[in-house]
Parts: structure tokens; C-alpha cells; sequence
DNA sequence: TTTCCTGCAAATAATTTGCAGAACT
DNA sequence: AGTTCTGCAAATTATTTGCAGGAAA
């Protein structure tokens, strides 16, 4: 059973972390806030932006600090995508991410694209999937598309081939 | 076609590096047995150690370069499992990571287990997936036979550490 | 000789932490 | 009142970079 089910407004999660003896105050308000509107998977220096467009003194370590609670909370994941900062986003607004390595740009999809991996990953494994902390890196379409040499990255990256290696 | 057929041995880098006017230098040699020799998926700071054993003087950001010169000529790739550090493999021990967010334990599992996925992002996106650039997440099959409340509700279980370095 | 490589120190980038005081309950 | 939070500055971790000297071709 689920020791905290997923809260699905700003005053749920202010009860649930009332509720464990934490604190309401306006950073965290309006942290929430922020993540319950916003868009998903935003890194941790665009929310303290967010935030701070309203409560100016609110600084990056609290919000640090606050995700970091939150996380605990059960009410935020947070993903490292690739190279850069992590992002974080709601637990229930669960969903993979292709990143392009090329371009950056991060697309999410449905969980059932990685239904077969999971499945593949339990039965070959007994690893079980955590599909809410998912990001698989390559290359968008459009960047694909490009050849080998393209324009985002810097490296001539020549294309190992995957075709059938043992 | 493929420019620079994945090379099998140290000599094999050390000729494509001069043929593409780098020099060949005992750090890289070294750094280069290092990675032939030694086991997946190692930090650049492991690696570092590694080659200081033979050669004290040579410099981390040496290595990072080197590192950073070798993955530019196809010979290496790097990964960034969940937290810590990158870590980097030959190109032609390529395969995908499975990283228990519970215990750390790190799991290698062949590119085959990520074939259906990567046929339906291409098909679904025409996202190529690059099965070797990145970790999935969730529990191992130990960490999963556990009761579900156990380690995860306590407040403890954040950070896992990975296997073994001081 | 000419260009590339290296050591060093200092710079970044992302995140964490100690502390005293302010805020919540 | 009694904790928990917060701002600030400084510490950490991971990686990058400018520079002048040293080494390979």
C-alpha cells in the first residue's frame, strides 16, 4: 500500500506536510504553486526564478531544500537528463523522456513506449522499472535526420553502426 | 560507411589518434591499457588513479581531456548513471545500465533488452535511442523482493551509494 | 621546428551545509 | 515557547579552461 497517496493540489501537499510536522511557509507556497502550473521537468535554478518573481528573498538553497523535502514527501521526482542540471517534476504526472543529445530537446512520452523494456528488464532481471525517473538519451528526428557531422555537437561523431554486432 | 572501424586494441588507438595528427603520449598509452584492461564503467577520477599508479605525475585534467579526445574519436563512450560521476567504456563494450535507486547496485545488460524500445520511439517519434548513453532507474531484483514500505519510507534511503570506493 | 600536449591553478556549474536569526504552530 | 525554515556565505563535487613550458612529429 501506498504509505502517502499522490496529492493532487498545492493545499494537498501543504496538509500532507503539515501533517508531518513541517512547516507552511510563502516560499513553499509558492514553490508549489510553480510546479503544480508550470511545465514539467523544470531544473531547479528555473524554479527558484519562478519562485523569486514573487518572493524576491526566496533564495536557491531554500529552494534546494525545498525540493528536497518535497521529494521526500513523495510528491516530486527528480530525472538527470543527460548532461545538465536534474529536472523535477510531480510524481503523479508520470511520463518517460527522450532526450536528443544533439539538439537537447527533451520530449515526453507515455509510459507504455517502455512497457516492453519493463517487462523484458523483470524477466530477464527481476529489475523492476521505475518509470516515473526515466530518461533515454539519443537523437530527435530532426536531428537524425542531419548527417553524421551535424551542427549541435562540436564532435565529429562518427556513426558506430549497431547492426548486428554479437 | 564507417570512417573509423571501432579499434580492438591499445595500438589500434594509439595509430588512429596519429593518423589524425594527435600525439601519441605515455599518459594516453597508459590511460589507454587502463581502459583495455580494466573493468566497465569506471569514473574519470578512478581512471585517474589508475594511471597515476604508473605515471604519479599525470594531471586529472589530463585525463579529463584525454578522456574527452578519445570519446571524440568514437574509441569511448560515457554514461551518467543517476547521480555521481560520468563513467566511461569502450565503444565496443557497449550495453545499457540498470541502476538500482535503492541499493546502487549497477546492472549491465545488453543493447538487446532495449530493442522494442528503440523500434517504437523510431517508430512512434523517429527518435533514435542510444542505448549506451544512459541508465535506467528502479529496483533491483533483491531491493524489489523487499517489502514496499520498507526502505523507501525511510527517511534514510535518498542516496544510495554506489558500490565500494573510499 | 611546429604544433600538440601537459601540469598547474583558477574558473565554472550544480548542489550542499553551518550558522544565527526569523517564522510557523 | 519550541521547532522548523530561511538567507547568506562558504564548502563540495565534477568538470573545464588559460597559460607557459615540455614533448612528439
Amino acid at each position: 500500500m501506498a504509505a502517502t497517496p499522490a496529492p493532487r493540489s498545492v493545499d494537498d501537499v501543504l496538509e500532507l506536510l503539515r501533517s508531518r510536522g513541517g512547516r507552511v511557509t510563502s516560499s513553499r507556497r509558492v514553490l508549489l504553486a510553480a510546479l503544480f502550473e508550470g511545465g514539467p521537468h523544470r531544473t531547479a535554478e528555473e524554479l527558484a526564478a519562478e519562485v523569486q518573481a514573487q518572493l524576491a528573498d526566496v533564495h536557491l538553497s531554500t529552494v534546494y531544500r525545498n525540493l528536497d523535502e518535497l521529494e521526500r514527501l513523495g510528491v516530486l521526482v527528480h530525472s538527470h537528463l543527460g548532461h545538465g542540471p536534474a529536472t523535477y517534476h510531480l510524481a503523479s504526472e508520470t511520463h518517460g523522456h527522450l532526450v536528443c543529445e544533439q539538439c537537447g530537446a527533451t520530449l515526453e512520452v507515455p509510459e507504455e513506449l517502455f512497457a516492453a523494456l519493463v517487462r523484458a528488464a523483470r524477466t530477464a532481471y527481476g529489475f523492476v522499472v521505475d518509470a516515473r525517473h526515466f530518461a533515454v538519451v539519443g537523437r530527435c528526428a530532426a536531428c537524425a535526420a542531419l548527417p553524421a557531422g551535424a551542427p549541435a555537437s562540436a564532435a565529429g561523431t562518427s556513426e558506430p553502426e549497431p547492426s548486428g554486432g554479437p
